[in-house]
DNA sequence: TTATAAATTTAGTCTTATCTAAATAGCATG
DNA sequence: CATGCTATTTAGATAAGACTAAATTTATAA
């Protein structure tokens, strides 16, 4: 069992390196934690003997195959934890990720496994990043914000940025809520806007900021 | 904000006085805690320094009201998520208490009182221990096995002991679930059976064995 | 290719929460 | 009221995770 620090480097460099694609070095990763280079290095030598990560002195870590696992549960679990924060207990979508890197530690996969199902197993978090299953698998479906979804191409509704209450009810109204499906049908040069097709053949009209505030997952 | 070990420290305190309602000894809270008294002598005298509770040397501990209240809001947040567990996520009573030991360090007021209210504002906990406000104030009820309710007082159930599914089903059938009210109209001396009249004048007979699993909170 | 800057590691220290062993206080009993 | 037993405290050590300062390696640039 990990402890809640090793959980934390182990978060942080899955984090970076999906990001950057290289190894990650030992001051990215003290930025990233606010501590000291000295103090990281201390800990990716611990993480290293576990055979979490591979660490050659001067030349950065990178996951093993059981260090990614284990980040992928960590990530799994803190973005379970966000939607039931958002969809159960209604916190806007900045408040969620606090509270989450504590939740994120719970050790129980029961409780875990359990929460998804009751949530309806979620694919995406409030901020529209996928969740991991429950074997660590993350089906990577592109992310796009509306504003640059191709016309025609057909999309579901999985995140949006703005949790202001006032724009949820906008978006209630459209019909546009997570998990919905749409088209863009018609694109505004001039400012923008657009015309959305949604289930049942219903169009609505959608001004630029709006479209700017909604992440779609294009479907083949 | 408390550690980890200070916050269970309190709690421990808090069930012991609750039992015994006399100061706590530090071979007492060794025993609880699970660790050496040298180590409780050290966090107890890091505990006073805090004014959380009083202490002289060889003579035991009592929380102050300060350390009373903190005891009572970690209290609250267990029992909480027991619920929540239990209510929500179906896990057995006698599944839910360890998970809890780890979620009630999770620090957000917010968090607990969304929780709280999510959950209907419960009252006891699926053990049938009662559950402090958001205030911290715990009331009282006292809590009775079915087999110990006088004849003709009304009461409420509060919680059963036995989470076999099969026994859960048998209450809901019976109409015996949390939450709602019964007396005992007649019971039987040599088996210690019983007829219950419920809500709408209904009427159903139980066992002793039955009856032996169910808490009831008498009313006024 | 060498000097210098930047990144990284090492060495030694600190805090928290634990431990063992030794010292001391309190209590019960003859 | 002295003696011994038990409870408790003190002293000193340890492990985890952090820090500072100094040493070392790698990278950059003249």
């Amino acid at each position: 069992m990990l402890s809640l620090a090793e959980e934390n480097y182990l978060k942080a460099i899955y984090h970076i390196q999906f990001k950057t694609k290289r190894s990650v070095s030992t001051n990215q990763l003290a930025e990233a934690m606010q501590t000291k280079p000295a103090s990281v290095t201390d800990m990716i030598k611990k993480l290293a003997d576990k055979t979490l990560l591979d660490y050659q002195k001067y030349q950065g870590v990178n996951l093993t195959a059981g260090g990614k696992q284990h980040a992928l549960m960590i990530v799994r679990r803190h973005r379970l934890w966000e939607v039931f924060l958002s969809q159960k207990l209604n916190f806007a979508w900045d408040e969620v990720h606090e509270v989450a890197e504590e939740l994120e530690h719970i050790q129980s996969e029961k409780l875990i496994n359990r929460l998804d199902e009751f949530l309806g197993f979620p694919e995406f978090d409030p901020h529209g990043d996928p969740i991991p299953d429950a074997n660590g698998q993350l089906v990577v479906k592109p992310k796009v914000l509306l504003t640059d979804l191709p016309l025609h191409n057909q999309a579901k509704i999985i995140a949006v940025k703005n949790s202001d209450p006032a724009f949820l009810k906008y978006m209630e109204r459209l019909g546009t809520l997570i998990g919905n499906k749409l088209k863009v049908t018609e694109r505004m040069e001039f400012d923008g806007s657009m015309q959305l097709e949604l289930a049942g053949d219903k169009t609505v009209f959608v001004s630029r900021e709006v479209a700017e505030n909604i992440f779609v997952s294009p479907e083949a």
